[in-house]
DNA sequence: CTTAACGCGCAACCGAACGTTGCGAATGGA
DNA sequence: TCCATTCGCAACGTTCGGTTGCGCGTTAAG
């Protein structure tokens, strides 16, 4: 079983200022590119293209109004995306679980 | 809180072949670069510079031996990597589920 | 001992992704 | 109407993931 991950949900999220995206938009609630930019360190133009690629996985979801468009997280999605990451950990997690308890046992192999 | 992620290591297990190298050096223990890059679809250059990166933050760690080397999973800091999934997503789970409360609260608020 | 084969590193190259700057177009308020 | 604000588009540079080609050292076969 190799954790059946979706690399377009884990690549969108693999980058610090999508995830920083993210955090902001859960925090503040539906936020326009421009305001994004102002509380990132990059310009405008790369949360613009950010956004983009996480409206393209699900993740977020574009609410023009006059001449301003907000973006929303999409909840659905993003509990998909930290679904994956539990699934990724816990596998490692079981993994390292086994290699330490094979090493527990040659330990104690070696006692003989 | 902002989950104190080093951006270092979410990088380093962001890649596709990256964590897949990582699965198979802990399915099937030190392995070297040659041997890896015969069961993923890239070449072995693609795959040694995937070893460096991975070695560079301390996931693997190079065992040479003769004209071979072996690479391990750093079994200390993949477990430190597991943790960070972990925080990430239990942070946005939890925002989550704070969203989800005051949503229903609103409902319960029209309701009056 | 000589030689062939294997494993590795280095360098050049290509395409895609992240970021920048500069510009023009459209909407909103004075 | 006019100015400010917000956005989209295009060009450009840099880094990253991947490939190919070559040369070097080690191992093993003759």
């Amino acid at each position: 079983m190799t954790t059946a991950v979706d690399d377009g949900l884990w690549s969108a999220i693999g980058d610090p200022t999508r995830r920083r995206v993210l955090d902001l938009l859960l925090a503040g609630g539906g936020r326009t590119a421009t305001a994004l930019s102002e509380q990132l360190p990059v310009t405008r133009q790369a949360v613009a293209k950010h956004l983009a690629v996480l409206d393209r996985v699900g993740l977020v979801h574009a609410a023009p109004s006059g001449r301003e468009i907000r973006y929303e997280v999409d909840e659905a999605q993003l509990a998909r995306a930290v679904a994956q990451l539990a699934s990724v950990g816990s596998a490692w997690d079981a993994r390292l679980r086994r290699i330490k308890r094979i090493a527990e046992a040659i330990q104690r192999g070696k006692a003989d």
